[in-house]
DNA sequence: TTAATGTCTTTTATCGTGAAAAAACAGTTT
DNA sequence: AAACTGTTTTTTCACGATAAAAGACATTAA
């Protein structure tokens, strides 16, 4: 096998939900925008979604036929691309304990028990080094540092760092920027979401982090933008993991956002300031207690 | 070919020099630690210098039989890692001009430059993309951002708030902490290079990155000490292409970090804070003032 | 009986290869 | 002639294979 078609079976699987919505699909190039792949891939969809009778296709025309159903769709699982596939992988194996700090890391074993190439895990290796939780020794094999105390402690510092300059740089940005109704936006999905928190705080992790992201891009600075790459995997993986009193922690952060987003808005850079820094402070408690305390790192 | 034998070729020169020294070489697990790699390429090394004539080895006798001359010696350009190859090739067609800010990168082409496999190349823009000069499109090409303006003012942001906060963290460490003769050192190696400043201006660059390399360990932040390495990245070639005034400005730093120095001796948070910003000051306007100016960065 | 050497096994680094996907080009339709 | 469809070329992605290098095990010397 040499490369999967799951760009195709996800755009595939998206394009099937435009079907519902209209009677005959737009022109080729205009459904590759839409889905976000190029045209030989929205080719060999048509070509399927013809086979399979959901459309009648000739040149410009493209009818739906009829509204597709559940096993018309490719299984999710196949739609994920090589490295999500590794990196949740390599992930349950490091929260899932057993994997002590200083443990070597071995890419042919990681390649064959998760049934990829060993190119695909070095790549993956290469990339997931950024988050400062794997390191490599010189011409030879790869150490794991761990998701520790220490580690936790290092990635708040220098988010606390960064957040607390990109919110002062939110707050004095002109009143005619258009990030003021993106934030506009955010407070109501807040305000939606606190409404209907014993529901829907499931839904919290996600808007958590396209708010911080606003935030960042205040900044203006490429190297804080992609830090919040490193903080979101935790985050995201930390959120998977640790579900004990999610509902209490997540109505607790909602109502930090908004009172974080009322100081924005008020641009008063000493009240930013403090909403930041609370917000912060209870992001790092709820982190710091989901971490396994007999993990200490090993002597390297 | 499928891996150059760079790792036995680096070894072996610098086996080479031991050979100066003494009459007779130590154990192969000796050797190993000394130059840094396993004992299999420790024997591959003694049997070519067995072979050349240049040592008797039996068992753990290995007499020097004479001072090795220079065609003994493997071409310094053998020596290289593949990615020290594709990192230069890459660098310098970046630096030469004619790479404008929203170029495409093409992977196959690189590689045919170089003369190398795709895999490498694509290994080496993995690696490469945390400096944050390049940049990837999904499931697509890489993308040139480019040395600009705004390339270094992000930098220089991070590297000043970076640089201040281990500053203090310095100053504040015990006075029996290890770092403190470290700095003595140090300080040692500045004066004499300041005295002979006139023949050896180009040294000053390995010393910088040592120097400050000291103090952001002081910040025991994982985050931190990485993000040295794209500034290092940077002022290495910088350094190779802006020679202008190379041997004024580095005489301006060795006194700046003179200064620097004896503030953190003081261990006066004030003097420290001040110090480290005049450095940071004139690092920043040297560095801005060999932009191309020219280059704008185009609409993504 | 410790620490070396000699030998064998495992792992990493790199390449060429082939399918998936993108992109470029050429020909049609409105 | 602008925007589409049909076709061809190029590029990316992932694999297995192979030599270099590391590492483990067995044997021998001090």
């Amino acid at each position: 096998m040499s490369k999967s078609n799951n760009v195709y079976k996800d755009a595939y699987n998206r394009g099937l939900r435009l079907l519902d919505e209209t009677k005959s699909l737009p022109s080729e190039p205009e459904l590759g925008v839409l889905l976000g792949v190029s045209r030989t891939t929205i080719r060999t969809i048509l070509a399927r979604m013809e086979e399979t009778g959901l459309i009648a296709w000739n040149k410009r025309s493209k009818t739906v036929l009829r509204v597709p159903q559940p096993d018309d769709f490719f299984p999710e699982e196949e739609t994920d691309t090589l490295s999500q596939i590794i990196e949740r992988s390599f992930m349950r194996r490091l929260l899932a304990g057993g994997a002590e700090p200083g443990m070597q890391i071995n890419e042919l074993e990681l390649a064959r028990e998760i049934g990829v190439g060993t190119t695909s895990v070095r790549e993956f290796l290469i990339r997931f080094s950024r988050f400062g939780l794997i390191e490599k020794r010189r011409n030879s094999h790869w150490v794991l540092k761990g998701f520790t105390r220490a580690f936790a402690l290092e990635l708040t510092e220098i988010r606390e760092m960064f957040e607390l300059r990109s919110a002062a740089a939110f707050a004095a940005l002109p009143q005619d920027s258009p990030v003021w109704a993106d934030l506009d936006l955010l407070e109501d999905e807040h305000r939606l979401l606190a409404r209907q928190i014993a529901m829907r705080f499931n839904e919290f992790s996600e808007l958590d982090e396209r708010f911080h992201r606003l935030i960042h891009r205040a900044s203006h600075n490429r190297f804080i933008v992609d830090f919040y790459d490193v903080i979101a995997m935790i985050f995201h993986y930390h959120y998977q993991w640790n579900k004990a009193q999610e509902r209490e922690r997540n109505e607790v952060a909602v109502t930090e956002h908004l009172a974080y987003i009322a100081a924005l808005k008020s641009r008063d850079l000493g009240k930013v300031d403090a909403a930041c820094r609370k917000h912060l402070k209870s992001a790092r408690h709820t982190l710091l207690t989901s971490i396994p305390e007999g993990q200490q790192p090993q002597q390297a």
